[in-house]
DNA sequence: CACATGATCGCCT
DNA sequence: GGCGATCATGTGG
């Protein structure tokens, strides 16, 4: 059979030395844009060939469905490719954008409601600086590729564990990054980051967002 | 630092 | 046939 793209060896953590846990699905089946914000200090992990390797979600998206102009799902279009959206909560959906770079959601809400939450960008240990920076780079780092297109986040080889209770963070909120396309939905506040994290994707790091004008 | 551009291909119209 | 839920690189100020 052919391998998988292996994640970067830098990435290897220990879910247990952490603390971590892996929520229900439950938590995948509450509003999208509370699993986003939920999201953001929790940690996306990979188990290949016996051990873990993962990175710290600092960056996600709200993707709203039917109702949201900038998501795939927009006016209920229900293509192959979007197929995997209207799964129950909890499973990946994998897309490749541009031809070369994959993008990876967490899929939210029930089956047939087709909401996502895009990870955007995720920072490893010390030494693998802004190696997960980006929507692209955070599946490139992990190995991520359509072949992990609708796995369940509760069951296969890729999972999301959350960091225990009182763990700091301060989250910011900003409109969505490119999807100047989308209309009304482009100034949505849906996208959340930790503000103290310096892995956040490139286009705002330094601050805040660019001035929109239609 | 602020743009501009090229790479590259699956998906949708 | 056109265009992205991107990124690295190159230009100019």
């Amino acid at each position: 059979m052919i391998p998988k793209k292996p994640p970067d060896p830098r990435l290897a953590f220990d879910p247990e030395e952490l603390g971590l846990s892996e929520p229900g699905r439950v938590f995948y089946r509450r509003g999208t844009v509370a699993v986003a914000r939920s999201l953001v200090g929790a940690y996306l992990a990979r188990r290949h060939r016996g051990r873990w390797y993962g990175a710290r979600i600092v960056e996600t998206e709200a993707y709203l469905g039917a109702r949201d102009r900038a998501a795939h799902s927009w006016g209920g279009r229900r293509t192959p490719r979007v197929e995997p959206m209207y799964s129950d909560g909890g499973h990946l959906y994998v897309f490749l954008v541009y031809g070369m770079h994959h993008c990876a959601n967490v899929v939210t809400r029930r089956e047939g409601v087709p909401e996502a939450v895009l990870l955007r960008a995720a920072e490893g240990p010390e030494g693998a600086p802004r190696l997960a920076a980006g929507p692209g780079k955070l599946c490139s780092a992990l190995g991520i590729t359509t072949r992990d297109n609708g796995l369940d986040l509760l069951a296969d080889a890729i999972r999301i564990f959350l960091p225990g209770r009182r763990t700091h963070r301060r989250l910011g909120v900003t409109p969505r990054i490119g999807i100047d396309y989308a209309g009304a939905a482009r100034d949505w506040p849906l996208r959340f980051y930790d503000k103290d994290s310096t892995s956040v994707s490139s286009h705002l790091r330094h601050g805040d967002i660019r001035s929109r004008r239609e």
